[in-house]
DNA sequence: ATATAAACGCAACTGGAGTTGTCTTTGGAG
DNA sequence: CTCCAAAGACAACTCCAGTTGCGTTTATAT
């Protein structure tokens, strides 16, 4: 006999309850001042019962980021590959400007910087959003926009990092242009056939 | 009379003793493991002393950053901003792979997310870094290889960006050939006017 | 409908980070 | 040399994150 479990009685629940106070908790005070005891209080469910299931913070981290994975990404689709890149940068200041995700978002940042296990789950969260993303690289390549040997995700990754390197590591401001000109050379780049 | 306080004495000690431990904690631990109390007990320094000088752990890492602004840093003269541009961001990498001073940077990176003290400081540093390498950028100006136009401080940026966010956001292994093709396709927009 | 094992709730306990009041040391000015 | 204010050492305390043992609930298989 299969003891296939199939949850969706209490531990279900449970698991939800927990999963939307880490995000709560997550988005108003951050991964530095995420507990398991305030996650436990907020979402209902005693301290022990989160303990035994999640472990420590860093559960309820990769708990979360596993939940924020299935979320569907809305690869832009502009006809060039010039609007798409730029709007891709885009999509990546703004998701961590928004006052409601970007702190959330930022906290899974800083989480996967002092877990394993939440860096192996930024990762694995990461490397489907480039998944995504490099579609559109793809596409340029089918329409000739760009040379056929060109890396679709370093084009990506080319494009995005000096978001994150303002945000997370310099501490810098980052506007609309920074985002746009990141675009820009990642593209032109990517033309020379350098990526 | 000009109350001017002359750190020599025991002050001076105590305070050094607390950053090389600092830095030392750092190291071994990383930043989610450093304590006041650990801080304290490996500098020989009273806990109460180190809490009531240093407030709490930013405080630490904000000194010892401090510190770490003061050490110079070898900026590469290899005669072509080719050379330059590539040595730096190779240093970039090379300095968070060493198995002694990568752990410190590092955990430098991580509480600069969670701190805003750490952050500023952290800010602060690179800024210093930032100016040195700029200095890179004007002599390829001054030699006819970059347009005159050229933003020297967003080169730097976007050259050692992807090194940044492979490190520290998507968690992937870094190669020598990664800071190679990020510097080359920084130069690529720079000499595009792009940047 | 009922048995049962897993999951949850509960209260008491543990340990260590951070705080406070007080005494002692020391560097340097005169 | 003497004095004294600033800085440090010390011990005792508080508080809260995390643990443990055990009783209770509940989902699911029969």
């Amino acid at each position: 006999m299969e003891t296939v479990k199939r949850p969706g009685g209490r531990s279900a629940r449970v698991r939800d309850a927990v999963r939307q106070a880490t995000l709560a908790e997550l988005a108003e005070r951050g991964f530095g001042g995420l507990t398991v005891e305030n996650v436990a209080e907020r979402s209902g469910v005693h301290k022990t019962t989160v303990y035994r299931r999640w472990g420590n913070v860093e559960g309820l981290i990769a708990d979360a980021l596993e939940l924020a994975r299935e979320e569907p990404w809305p690869i832009p689709d502009t006809g060039s590959i010039e609007g798409d890149l730029r709007d891709i940068v885009r999509l990546v200041r703004t998701g961590f400007d928004d006052p409601e995700a970007g702190p959330v978002a930022a906290a899974f940042v800083a989480a996967a910087m002092q877990s394993p296990d939440a860096a192996r789950s930024l990762h694995g969260f990461l490397a489907a959003r480039h998944e995504q993303s490099a579609q559109v690289v793809r596409r340029a390549v089918a329409r000739g926009e760009l040379p056929e040997g060109v890396d679709a995700h370093e084009v990506i990754r080319v494009a995005i990092a000096p978001v994150y390197y303002r945000l997370f590591v310099s501490h810098e401001p980052v506007t609309q242009d920074d985002a746009d000109r990141a675009a820009a050379a990642a593209l032109t780049a990517a033309r020379a056939g350098v990526l």
